[in-house]
DNA sequence: ATGAGTGCAAAGGCTTTGCATTAGG
DNA sequence: CCTAATGCAAAGCCTTTGCACTCAT
């Protein structure tokens, strides 16, 4: 995890921001976590922090890349880190509880996804950033 | 559209439902919309709905699988047709705006994208339901 | 010392709900 | 007639913000 402490303090300094002890202690969070977490989650785990200054440093978090939010049609978002941070995945989503489960998917589809988008940017003006490729269905736990 | 109004009729009679003048007007103009609207842009529109109804009928409507929820980190949910009264299309997300617009990708893409997919509901246990294929990046309105 | 970060509490804002009224069959 | 649907207003709930205090430099 050194090397995200590394990433992490760089990518907060390029943006005016430290990597104070709360930051850290939500980066180990997330990097410890199997799926992406809710806030509740994240506060049941490190109940020492203040609900604010989670929902404020993951904003910053993210706007400094380090952390993706995940909107599902659950109550609640999700966090989890930046991809360049851990490796492309996409998510698993439970239509039911609204659990999230990381996948990978196999690099051709990977490489076909990416260059059929290539092209609609081209063709659409759109300036792409990155791609979403989840799955909707309804986990095991809820299907029994 | 009378198409979209029978399956809407008989949808919505299968889940006990009935479909209304008010409902009817939401099947309108989501089938008129060229891309996912959110509840303010629909009241605007049909400035006689009320904004609970709105809401209500919305939900209603997707728990009939005739109206999907779109969430994106925007401030509102959009919505649109199910994708069995349109055709099979993925989104074009502004990350700065949250405009949504539509698009379809190849068929070649497609297919490759559902076979990776059974195979990973396969292994996981997920019981599949749909995919989200979506692409963020800034528009060109946003862009400029 | 001085500005950033933190924590508590209160406010915001999208969405949902209660309840009386209206409409549909 | 009698249940479902509607509309208005009020409440809920996740998230954001204000403000005083603390910490790091």
């Amino acid at each position: 995890m050194e090397d995200v402490d590394q990433v992490a303090t760089a990518r907060l300094r390029a943006h005016g921001q430290r990597y104070t002890r709360n930051r850290r202690e939500l980066m180990d969070l997330l990097a410890a976590a199997a799926s992406p977490l809710t806030i509740p989650e994240i506060l049941e785990r490190r109940p020492g922090l203040a609900q604010s200054s989670v929902y404020r440093n993951l904003m910053l978090l993210e706007q400094s890349g380090l952390v993706q939010r995940i909107v599902t049609n659950d109550d609640w978002a999700r966090f989890e880190l930046a991809e360049d941070l851990t490796e492309h995945h996409h998510h698993l989503i439970c239509s039911n509880c609204g659990i999230v489960r990381d996948v990978t998917v196999p690099p051709r589809v990977e490489k076909s996804v990416a260059t059929a988008f290539a092209a609609i940017a081209d063709e659409t003006g759109f300036h792409l950033q990155h791609h979403r490729l989840d799955l909707v269905g309804v986990c095991p736990a809820c299907a029994a």
